[in-house]
DNA sequence: AGTGGTGTTATAGTTACATATAACAATAGC
DNA sequence: GCTATTGTTATATGTAACTATAACACCACT
């Protein structure tokens, strides 16, 4: 699977980073039913973090239905039966874009220069 | 001045969302020397936060140098004798822009529809 | 049966963030 | 002098996040 990316300096905590990368790797279906995502162990290791951090990524994306544990076997990605509703992307798109906004704001630049920025960066397929 | 804004969800804490802003703004010469910021009183009154909050991002600012204390009175712009490069503005506002970018891709929404919720955002007035 | 992998739970400690309350110090203005 | 406003400091509470350590339960495999 892809692997996870995370940033120890983020205002995001590490298991939200992990969390989220995950459940939308699923409801992407980059994660197919049966899949078997790395332990808490082994993925706690190769990040250089506590166990723990990693299980309590696991256990939210448990408790939300999109994985299931097996006990001594690790866990596996569920037949999913939703999707990102359109509600759930727009409320964090738009946390997101204010984000950017207000930076753009507070340096002075105009809404149209803010946008001129996100269009240089489509242009220049730095998003590969 | 400008007024300040904070988003209480996200992870950024309010403390550095403060602070930011207005480091931000005094960088870009819209606060100028010898202005006075509001109270840390009346901004966390006007924010619905503590304001011890509000005084920390004070304190962080003035042990930068950017501000200075006058106790019974306020806080007070200094003289800069630095700013923010074009280069590191670019730079931050490219990092936040990407940041919005590839969430909205991992939605699989288009460029065009990402920006098109930004211009949403613009046109509701949630910035104000 | 034993070993090694897995998830799970428990306890404890640290740090960061935000809150609530309160008191104290200094200044401006009346 | 008095009052109001400001910054400053102290104490306490609560929560979230992360870490450290350890033990336990379950399963696969040899």
């Amino acid at each position: 699977m892809k692997p996870i990316q995370i940033l120890t300096n983020s205002d995001v905590p590490i298991y939200k980073q992990i969390r989220e990368q995950v459940r939308t790797a699923i409801l992407k279906g980059q994660l197919q039913t049966g899949e078997q995502l790395p332990s808490a162990r082994q993925l706690a290791t190769n990040l250089g973090i506590n166990m723990l951090t990693v299980h309590k990524a696991w256990n939210e994306l448990r408790q939300e239905g999109l994985i299931e544990s097996r006990r001594g076997e690790g866990m596996f990605v569920l037949p999913q039966t939703r999707e990102f509703s359109e509600e759930q992307k727009l409320q964090s798109l738009k946390t997101k874009g204010q984000e950017f906004l207000v930076l753009a704001n507070s340096y002075g630049l105009s809404s149209s220069e803010a946008l001129d920025i996100l269009r240089e960066l489509l242009d220049s397929g730095e998003l590969s």
